[in-house]
DNA sequence: TAATAACTTTACGTTAACGTAAACGGCATA
DNA sequence: TATGCCGTTTACGTTAACGTAAAGTTATTA
């Protein structure tokens, strides 16, 4: 039998509220199987909702989340089809790495600053009577 | 003489309205000097919007996005506060590197489906007559 | 001197992304 | 039988992050 999570099951694995999930379902990014009302997700699902909430934090709205999953669903049966959804990854591409490339800078300077501290620390604990210049 | 801008400067040069520079003031994310009522920006000033957007483009609140700024403005004068910096700077870290690391994933697995397309992409055309002769 | 452009403040409006509350249904258990 | 518990729909409420419009100010230019 193939695995599948109830709401609530979902809703704490990845820390949301059911009212999250819901709502992603009424935007057309979800749609779990029902059991009589309830609702059934599948493991296909939990995946969508994992690729929904990283989209999230890397700063994408819902809509540009909905745009990545509906390229992984696209059809792929034509030549032409195919070249079109190259494109559009290419694009998101390119989206996904100004923003690695965003925190990769912000990674570098922040540690170029904590050094600074570290290095000040360690004068202090020194005893040393370093002056606040600036450099 | 240290070059200085004005809010519309700043506006085109980040692609933002002068209403949103005003609302980062407002936050108390900006300070900027003036002249008589008008605004005059400076190079920090600058600096200080390209981390706010920056962190914007992230996927952070305003409200975080001022945090991190408040840490690269912090006193260092006592050891005590530089160990308490250098402990939010580290947390901050962590927040920055599960964004890239997310960002990584995002990458790879986009990568490795564009591959997949390509591949599905170049058995269509070795099995099919493709009148298309692009270059 | 009048007009234009860029700036200002004030204040109400808008949208995305949910939160929250009410009222109801089905199922297990005490 | 009743008491929870988990789920449901419906619908109004909330907040962050601005948009937009109105009305006034200063500097330059015709």
């Amino acid at each position: 039998m193939t695995q599948t999570f109830s709401i609530s099951d979902l809703a704490r694995e990845f820390d949301v509220t059911p009212r999250t999930i819901r709502y992603y379902e009424s935007e057309g990014m979800l749609s779990p199987a029902r059991k009589g009302q309830r609702r059934i997700y599948s493991l296909r699902d939990r995946v969508t909702l994992a690729l929904i909430l990283r989209g999230k934090r890397l700063g994408f709205s819902l809509a540009e989340a909905k745009e990545i999953i509906e390229l992984y669903d696209a059809p792929q049966g034509e030549a032409g089809q195919l070249r079109v959804l190259l494109e559009k990854l290419a694009d998101k591409r390119l989206e996904l790495e100004a923003k690695r490339r965003d925190a990769e800078t912000a990674l570098t300077s922040m540690d170029e600053y904590a050094a600074r501290c570290r290095e000040r620390l360690r004068q202090l604990e020194n005893g040393a009577d370093v002056g606040a210049s600036d450099g």
